[in-house]
This record gives C-alpha cells, sequence and structure tokens, in this order.
DNA sequence: GTTAGAGCGGAACGGATCGTTCTGTTCAAA
DNA sequence: TTTGAACAGAACGATCCGTTCCGCTCTAAC
C-alpha cells in the first residue's frame, strides 16, 4: 500500500492522535484545531466521521477501553494490593484518560454501549479499591465512587508543558495517596462521598448548568 | 433614601452578588446570564460597569482581599500553627475566593495594583505555610508555592449544588490535609512545586493555548 | 399637578467563533 | 491520458455574546 492510499491510513492515525492532544489540552477546541495539529485540512477530518459528536465518541470510547484495561491489569497483578492500588491511579493519571471520558462526556450524547463500558469500567475501579482496603492498606472510610473525583482534582492541575503537568500531577498524587494510606492519623472524614447520581450527571448530555441552582438558563 | 435611589442602591449589591454567584459557577457566563440571575436587565448592568472585563476586575479584586483577610486572620490568631494552617484553606475554600481570583483571571488585563494585592496575598500564604513547619505540624518537603495549585484541585470538586458541593470540597480537603501533616508515613513528592512564574502564568491575558506546546494558534 | 430625567428592561445590532459544506487541485493507478 | 479518491482550505450559515439603544416607569423638585 503506497501513495494516496498510503497517505490515508497514516492520516487515520495521525488524526486520532492529534484530536486526543487538542482535546486533552482544551475540551471544547474547535475541530479546525485537530486538523491544523494533525496537518490536514477539515476535509480530511469530514472524510473520516460524520461530524465532531462522533469523533469525541470515538475518542471517548478508546479512553474508556484504556481506562478498563488499566483496571484489568491492575487487578491481574497479584501481590501487594496498595501497590497495585498506586500504580493503577498513577497509570490512570499518565495516560490522561480521565480528561478523555469525563471532561468530553457532556458534550454529546452517550451511546448505550458507553454507558456499559462505562459501568464496568467503575466496577473494575471498585475492586481495586477494596482490594486494597481489605489488605488494610487503603482506610477503610473511603469508597469507591470517591475515586473519580480524585481523578477530577489531579486533572485540576496543569502547567504550560504536557511533561510538567504530568510530573506535576504526580505530586500532588504523591501528596493524596499519603492520606488516603492507612495508618496515617487519619481525621474522620467529613460528608458522604458522592453518589453515582451525582458523578453520572456529568454524562447527561446538557447545556452548562448556569447560576447556583438548577433554574433553567434564560 | 427611597424610591428609585433606593432601588438603585440595593441593585448595586444585587448585581455584585449575581455576579460573583454566577462566575463561581461558570467562569465564562455571558453577562446577560449576570442580568438575569440578578433579575434585572442588561442595561442595569452597564450603567455600573464600563463593560464586562470591568466587572470581572471588580469581582477578581474584591476576591483578593477576601483572601488577603483570611490569611491575615489565620496569622493574628495565635496557637496552634497546624490549626490555622487548616483554617486558613477551610476558609478559601468555603469563601470560594480561589475561583474568582484564579479562574477569573486571563479573561482581563489586570491591574498594576492587583498584581501588587495578589503578590502580597502569596506572601501571607507563605507565611501561613512556614509557621506551620516551623512548628513541626506541616510536613517540610512542601512549599507556599504548593498552596495555589492545592486550591485548583479542591476547586475541581463540583456537585450540582452549591452546598452539596461545599461539604464535599470539605471531605477531599480533610483527605488532603492527612497527607499534609506532618508525622505521617510521608512518601518523598515527586517533581518541583510549581515555580512562581508557572503560577503567574495564569495572569496573562491570553488566548486559551490550544494544543499541546505553545504553537501560535492557527 | 406637572414635568424632567434617573434608572430600568429587554430588543436590536454587530462582531466573532465554529461546525459543516463546497470547490478546485493533486496524484497514483488504470 | 484519463479518472476519481483524497486533500487543503475558502466559503457559508448558525449561534452566541458584548454592547448599544429605545421606550417605559416612577420619583422628586417645582
Amino acid at each position: 500500500m503506497r501513495g494516496r492510499k498510503a497517505e490515508a491510513a497514516r492520516n487515520d492515525r495521525t488524526i486520532l492522535d492529534a484530536a486526543r492532544a487538542v482535546f486533552v489540552a482544551d475540551p471544547k477546541a474547535p475541530i479546525s484545531a485537530v486538523a491544523h495539529e494533525a496537518g490536514v485540512g477539515v476535509g480530511a477530518l469530514y472524510r473520516r466521521y460524520a461530524g465532531k459528536e462522533e469523533l469525541l465518541r470515538t475518542l471517548c470510547e478508546d479512553g474508556l477501553r484504556r481506562f478498563t484495561a488499566i483496571a484489568e491489569s491492575a487487578l491481574a497483578r497479584d501481590g501487594d494490593a496498595w501497590e497495585a492500588f498506586t500504580t493503577f491511579l498513577r497509570e490512570v493519571v499518565d495516560s490522561d484518560v480521565h480528561s478523555l471520558t469525563v471532561h468530553l462526556a457532556g458534550t454529546f450524547t452517550p451511546t448505550r454501549e458507553m454507558h456499559e463500558l462505562a459501568a464496568h469500567a467503575g466496577s473494575l475501579a471498585g475492586r481495586v479499591v477494596d482490594r486494597a482496603q481489605a489488605a488494610g492498606a487503603l482506610r477503610p472510610d473511603v469508597v469507591a465512587e470517591d475515586i473519580p473525583m480524585i481523578f477530577d482534582q489531579i486533572t485540576a492541575v496543569r502547567a504550560g508543558d504536557a511533561d510538567r503537568t504530568a510530573v506535576l500531577r504526580h505530586r500532588y498524587l504523591t501528596l493524596l495517596l499519603d492520606g488516603l494510606r492507612a495508618g496515617a492519623p487519619a481525621t474522620p472524614l467529613p460528608a458522604s462521598a458522592p453518589t453515582g447520581e451525582e458523578l453520572g450527571r456529568r454524562w447527561r448530555h446538557a447545556e452548562s448548568s448556569r447560576s447556583s441552582q438548577p433554574p433553567p438558563r434564560r
């Protein structure tokens, strides 16, 4: 396969990679930014995806699959449950998979398949948590639902450079992990963990909710 | 003072409060959303502020002053330095002052006065950190520059309701504080803390930087 | 009572952004 | 030489939003 065909095949990957990079950096970037990053025209983009939504869905689904893979590898590893827990967190943070799933959610209407994928991913993460707690390594008053919120927080850490961002995130993840570890002087946690409903609300395909309460905008 | 004059005076406050509520919830909310939340027309808004920028600047300056007041009260309190440190963090989180300053920064060109206010606020926060470390309560490998990043992370915690958000934030702040406390089994922190330059970059009045590196957009 | 004008609500305007479509071009394969 | 898949980017149209403007209300001064 060569010539025009080869270029097209190469572009397939290039475009997806560019899209990932751009939308991780800015979830509402215009589609032209993706084309620019990939070094192609917007036409090349629309040849492969029916529209922006389809591209985002593809990206998000891909992210969910990566997340699942990471969680599964953490569960497969037998040995220190705390080690499994921490490397699970670290790998998710490193792969930036959280931005891909949660930050993009709400910008498109999710398919049923994605809902199932998300549910499965959540249950896998829950088992990682459970194992760490059963081993007495993770403080008992955190629950599986805390994990997404923790990812949200780490994702908020940003620096100019992608590399610098990654390394800074590890700094604060380390700090957090020291707070999560059992054995440390653990202050009782106020409030209950977020509910599944609260977490799932992010997937609602709704306009950004303005103002304090949920008054229908405008 | 009554009648029209009274209404105007009342609106002064109402509008500022509405603006704070709206922009905390969504830093790029349109100005019409503020008018709606305040229950006034956009005209009433433009009667008091020359434009959106001026409103945002006012809000941000107000936020910086609140921050300063909180830090000063923490320093004034003599006694347990750890207590001072934690209530400082808690009060800043509760007053949502961080959203007002950092999330709004970049949406307007800051005045010299605001730079000075910000610098002063930072040095106050630094003293709170130093005191806690001098007392041996705060782990020694965190520095003052970590504080804004910690606020960034806590601010990322959101729930539908403002009250629920507040209480959830305390949950994760507590977790973080357990990691920050000296005495716990402290894992060495990777990476260096953010530099002042990195933190200050947020104040640059620049378009959102797309893509991974800093390629001049478009 | 009358009236001037401060203050207000919201429609209207204009600029910017962005998703999508369209046009003309290139180039490998037939 | 011809053809059409694939491409780059201009053009189009819709939406959003900051700002201005118009007509109304209602107080306060005479």
